[in-house]
DNA sequence: CGCGGTCTAACGACCGTTCGTTTGGAGGAC
DNA sequence: GTCCTCCAAACGAACGGTCGTTAGACCGCG
């Protein structure tokens, strides 16, 4: 069934958490063995399971606090009180710097999700959902405020916005010289614009 | 070093590649065992090294594959000889009917090339970043010929071209309703709407 | 007869996980 | 101050199983 109860995270469990994110989003779920994740720690591997139930528990409290940080912020997007422009370019800056601000957790959140089992996967689809609901809201509410055009298909608007803020994980290098913010910003205009009636 | 020459691969070793290539999609490289890629053949899984090297070889050849498809789309549309709002539309369009066409492929190479040793690693980043320097090309031609902002960071734009198109393979399913031409074509009208001079 | 393709068997290494034991420090009793 | 108990944390060996890969025997087809 999985311990999906069971709070009140030692500072240790925490920590190994941590790594398991780091390592994770390195090398794949897959990719990494009970002994990388000894080894990042300075412990046997069957010293871990005094703190975990398995690698699986652990992955899908890795996955999981990446959703919750992307939902977080998108509450905060969604319940501002400005123009659907507004809103979406919020939704936007704090999806990028959610992104790069917690980079291991994201990308395992984004690339190793689908390696959960079923029940665990569909708590975490669920997430998704409601995130990618708030996106294709904001949208609506643009066109019905006459802000965006109105033949823009909002499923569509809404994954097109999700699939620009998703793939910056994959090529931010923090020696760049655009930080989070600038990032999300240049994506919300040029997406704004896109949308924006004439 | 590995086997980067041989090539008149048989038809069963072409067959071995388009399992490896649907496996790897689907449980990723690190989740696919050489049991795995031999059942899906119905083989014993020592025979599968009468036709392959290693699995790592498998692997190079699948996304070194996938990266050759979207490179010669690439091509083709850096070579018309319209407007750079005509050519970026086709290179979108091809982007995402290549991604769609060879899901399994384009899974793959998008995803799974970072488990590739360094040296066949670095073959598959060069493709990479020809096929970014295209997009940056169109997009320069663009602002030259007064079509789109002057304003505009080229290397961001591109970048945000292909985060768009990148992320089709995860959501795209072949039940909806949209196609991958139509797609495409709905990606490169919101993009090019936001990068024209007003 | 030669040979490509498959089979079976085996290789050493590593997998995730379990478990009885050891460690070391905190806290009370005297 | 010294002893003793307690307990969480880590150890380290072992579990059954799987990993990728190699080798040799065999089979049918040319």
């Amino acid at each position: 069934m999985a311990q999906l109860a069971e709070k009140v995270p030692s500072a240790r469990r925490a920590e190994m958490g941590r790594a398991a994110a780091r390592l994770f989003s390195e090398r794949g779920y897959h990719g990494t063995s009970m002994q990388h994740l000894a080894d990042a720690l300075g412990l046997q591997r069957g010293s871990l399971y005094a703190h975990i139930g398995s690698k699986q528990e652990l992955l899908f409290d890795v996955v999981d606090e990446g959703a919750d940080r992307f939902l977080t912020r998108g509450r905060e997007a969604l319940e501002l009180s400005g123009s659907a422009g507004a809103r979406l370019r919020r939704l936007l800056v704090g999806h990028v710097e959610t992104a790069i601000e917690h980079l291991d957790s994201a990308t395992v959140f984004l690339n190793e999700w689908r390696y959960l089992p079923a029940d665990m996967r569909a708590l975490v689809q669920d997430k998704r959902d409601t995130y990618e609901e708030m996106v294709r809201k904001i949208i609506s509410d643009g066109i019905a405020a006459g802000d965006f055009r109105s033949d823009t298909d909002v499923g569509f608007a809404a994954r097109l916005v999700l699939s620009a803020g998703n793939w910056t994980y994959t090529w931010y290098r923090a020696e760049g010289d655009l930080g989070p913010q600038e990032i999300g910003e240049r994506f919300a205009e040029l997406l704004i614009r896109g949308l924006e009636a004439r």
